[in-house]
DNA sequence: CTGAAAGCGCTTACAG
DNA sequence: CTGAAAGCGCTTACAG
């Protein structure tokens, strides 16, 4: 095999244009003062070269890194491959680029993939931390630029941008017992996950006399839904059930399916976060809608003002409204289980 | 704010443990001979000043980056999620990273995306090509080690991971016209992509005598399925449709839920790609599943085989097999529409 | 087994 | 407006 041709570097440009590095440099950054002429030959040697700056030696020098980190727990679940796009772009446009890191929602490999991410220098952290996390203050130092995104963690003053988790979820409850459903159920995520504390606290704030809450914690995932409400289908004595997420709200039907049952005549079904595929079947799902892709912007927007050194006096927290939104997947209870 | 601590470097580690900055690079490359004393006085210091080497200054001196660039066309669509997945595991146990790189389909984009990962002079790309794409056998050469994943352009010399798109499509096909269907429609993707092309064949494949398919070209999202679904409803006389991709199929259904129309009652479906939420809902979803994590796997070991200089004498092109898996969504045509 | 020197590609800080 | 010098953090290539 040919050996790769040498790449041309700001040395070959300057030598092509019969200026110095540093001239082609300024060229390059558009910073300081430049001829007209200077210019003109560079841009024409750097057009003529194929010329490409390498990063590496750029970032190393200026010890400034176009690099932002987006530590996410999957990135099969949609609400996160929503957030990368809506991320990514407001960070391109500036010039940034998004390292993705999936972590599983494991804080061994949250851990590692950070460590990873800070072997780049980068310019920013966005982070939705794993359950049982041990990002903590310390390393908020080592990222410099942090946000936190639907996922927060107690006593770290670092912006954040999250839903309405609270409200929006017991709007989700309400739909249910109004509907005339005594025992209801949450399929959550994991227990200390900040959405799993707010979102069981709207649940629990929808609460009255003669209604009967259960509580489920799960691991987030499609199989841990289906388990989940497998159980509450043997033995919870449920009539409706709330989940967590996509995933949980996709296993939830896969268990429902797999008991020949039916939603809504044998048990109702509110999701959290919308997706696609919930308007596209019988019945359609109601679910509470996300603004993921303002959740993203909002949240590439405060890196980008955060790398550019306007650290507001006052720490943001972003708060979007979640809404609710009717499909044909909530009904009364069947007769005498009311 | 105060100023961030400066971080340690080599030479702060080689002082503190009284050895020179080379034989630090040697310890934490492990390469080349370190005395057992050398050694531990050297993780002892690397321990206490909490040193973390820095991946832009080895890769600029080594001229090896450990990046990877993985390009596709919509980390939305489950499929690249997946796909995203699968491969940076075995990348990541290889000590490399992955870039991932979301080009909206678009060859403008894509360009300006491989042009960003070109600047970190990555060790690789795996890439499934945006409809239109400019990448080239000249572009091959900046990326060096370069894997074409589901995607296929003709031409190129490079190694591929696809599945048996025209038997697996054509399969699907089959089992649409096998239940009876005489005109059936394949909502496709963007003409020129070979997987478009390619599932094309296999579904003019399935048709004989009496069999009359119809072929609309999308851009493989849930709104061109949705529309070109619509259009199939209202003028196309057809009883039975393929789904090209998951946010087609999820169109597809769409489309006909807004129809008022049932699956498969009025309208049999096949999708391609399989989905969790496919084997939630009522109907289940007949797809046919593509082995998308082996694929992933299969690229990353290409990649990390390639980065280790072991190039094959023969050009590898890997092929996995679709399988349908068979649930609700297809029954015979309506009395009268046959 | 170890270190002094050099250099990867770039930009900063300085001097003109 | 421009360039010579230095250095970001690391590893290579060499000499001992």
């Amino acid at each position: 095999m040919p050996a790769r041709p040498k790449r041309a570097t700001v040395h070959d440009v300057a030598e092509a244009a019969g200026v110095s590095s540093q001239t082609v440099s300024r060229v390059l950054n558009e910073r300081g003062y430049v001829s007209e002429d200077a210019r003109r030959r560079v841009v024409e040697a750097v057009e003529r070269l194929g010329y490409a700056p390498n990063v590496l030696g750029r970032s190393l020098r200026s010890t400034r890194s176009p690099m932002v980190g987006l530590a996410v727990s999957d990135i099969g679940n949609p609400f996160y491959a929503r957030l990368h796009r809506a991320i990514e772009k407001p960070l391109r446009d500036a010039g940034l680029s998004v390292l993705l890191l999936n972590c599983d929602d494991d804080p061994e490999l949250e851990a590692a993939q950070l460590d990873l991410l800070a072997s780049y220098r980068p310019a920013g952290l966005v982070l939705s931390p794993a359950t049982g996390t041990r990002f903590s203050a310390r390393q908020v130092g080592t990222f410099e630029n942090v946000v936190l995104v639907s996922r927060t963690i107690a006593g770290l003053d670092v912006p954040t941008v999250v839903t309405n988790e609270t409200e929006a979820f017991g709007q989700a409850a309400e739909e249910l017992f109004a509907a005339g459903h005594r025992r209801v159920a949450a399929v959550l995520g994991p227990e200390g996950v900040s959405t799993t504390r707010l979102r069981e606290a709207g649940f629990r704030q929808a609460v009255s006399a003669g209604r009967e809450p259960v509580v489920r914690y799960t691991e987030g995932t499609s199989a841990a839904g289906r388990a989940a409400m497998r159980e509450l289908l043997d033995t919870g004595g449920v009539t409706a059930v709330l989940g967590f997420n996509v995933p949980v709200t996709e296993g939830i039907l896969v268990a429902v399916r797999e008991a020949g049952l039916h939603v809504p005549e044998d048990v109702s079904v509110v999701g959290f976060t919308d997706a696609g595929w919930m308007s596209a079947v019988y019945p359609a799902v109601t679910a509470v809608s996300q603004p993921v892709e303002e959740m993203g912007r909002l949240a590439g927007e405060l890196i980008v003002a955060m790398t550019r050194g306007g650290r507001p006096r006052e720490t943001p927290h972003l708060v979007v409204p979640g809404a609710l939104v009717r499909r044909e997947s909530v009904g009364p209870p069947r007769e005498g289980t009311r």
